[in-house]
DNA sequence: TACGCGATCGTG
DNA sequence: ACGATCGCGTAT
C-alpha cells in the first residue's frame, strides 16, 4: 500500500530515517516501474553541521529542505552524481533523509536499474549508484511524494526487519560522530 | 567574476 | 589511495 500523509506529518529527520528501513521506493520511469527496498539511510537536520540547511541556510539549492515532510530532496555532488532524499520535519525547518542504499524488490525492477546502470553488480548500495538506477536527476528534486499523481512515491509491503544498527555518517567532514546512519542488516 | 570543495564512485 | 568533474556557496 502507498504510504500517505499520516506516516511522513511532521515526522523528524532520524524517526523518518528508520521509518523508512524496510519501505519501497517506488518511480513509475518512462522504462517500467521500478520498486527498492530502502536498506540504508541517514538523516540530516539543520542544528547538524554538516546539513546542507545548517542553521537554517535557505539557497536555491537547499530551499527544497524546508518543505514539509514528503517532498524529494534531489542535488547534484561531485561533478557527477545526484543524491536523492525525502523531506522530513515541518515546513520552513530544513531537515531531510538521505537513501544510501535499496535493494531491488523484483526480478522487473533489477532489470531496469541493470538497465540504466549499464552493469550487473552493486547497482543500488549507495547513494550516487541508486541515483543513476532510478534515473534521477535534478528534474525530480521537489516531487511531491504525497500528490496522488506522483510518479515516485513510498509502499509498505510489510517487510519485517530482523535487525537494524546505526552507526556513524559517511563522507562528511563535520559533526562526524553523530550515529545517524541507519541500517536494515538482516529482513 | 573567481575559486575551493564536496551527504561519491570506480579503479588500482 | 586517488582522480574524475562541475555546480554551489562564499568571497572578491
Amino acid at each position: 500500500m502507498k504510504l500517505k500523509t499520516s506516516f511522513f506529518l511532521e515526522k523528524p529527520a532520524l524517526r523518518l530515517a528508520k521509518d523508512l528501513l524496510g519501505k519501497v521506493l517506488v518511480y513509475e520511469s518512462e522504462k517500467g516501474i521500478i520498486r527498492g527496498i530502502i536498506s540504508e539511510t541517514e538523516a540530516y537536520t539543520q542544528e547538524d553541521e554538516s546539513c546542507h540547511a545548517f542553521g537554517g541556510k535557505r539557497t536555491k539549492r537547499t530551499e527544497t529542505m524546508f518543505k514539509r515532510s514528503g517532498y524529494l530532496y534531489v542535488y547534484f555532488t561531485y561533478g557527477m552524481y545526484h543524491c536523492i532524499n525525502i523531506v522530513s520535519g515541518k515546513e520552513g525547518i530544513g531537515e531531510a533523509v538521505l537513501i544510501r542504499s535499496v535493494i531491488p524488490f523484483d526480478e522487473k525492477s533489477k532489470q531496469i536499474m541493470i538497465n540504466n546502470r549499464g552493469k550487473e553488480k552493486d547497482i543500488s548500495n549507495g547513494p550516487g549508484k541508486l541515483a543513476i538506477a532510478y534515473g534521477f536527476n535534478i528534474s525530480h528534486d521537489k516531487l511531491d511524494l504525497l500528490d496522488s499523481y506522483s510518479k515516485v512515491y513510498i509502499e509498505d509491503h510489510n517487510i519485517v526487519l530482523r535487525k537494524i544498527s546505526k552507526t556513524k555518517r559517511i563522507g562528511i567532514s563535520k559533526a562526524k560522530d553523530l550515529e545517524w546512519r541507519f541500517i536494515a542488516e538482516e529482513f
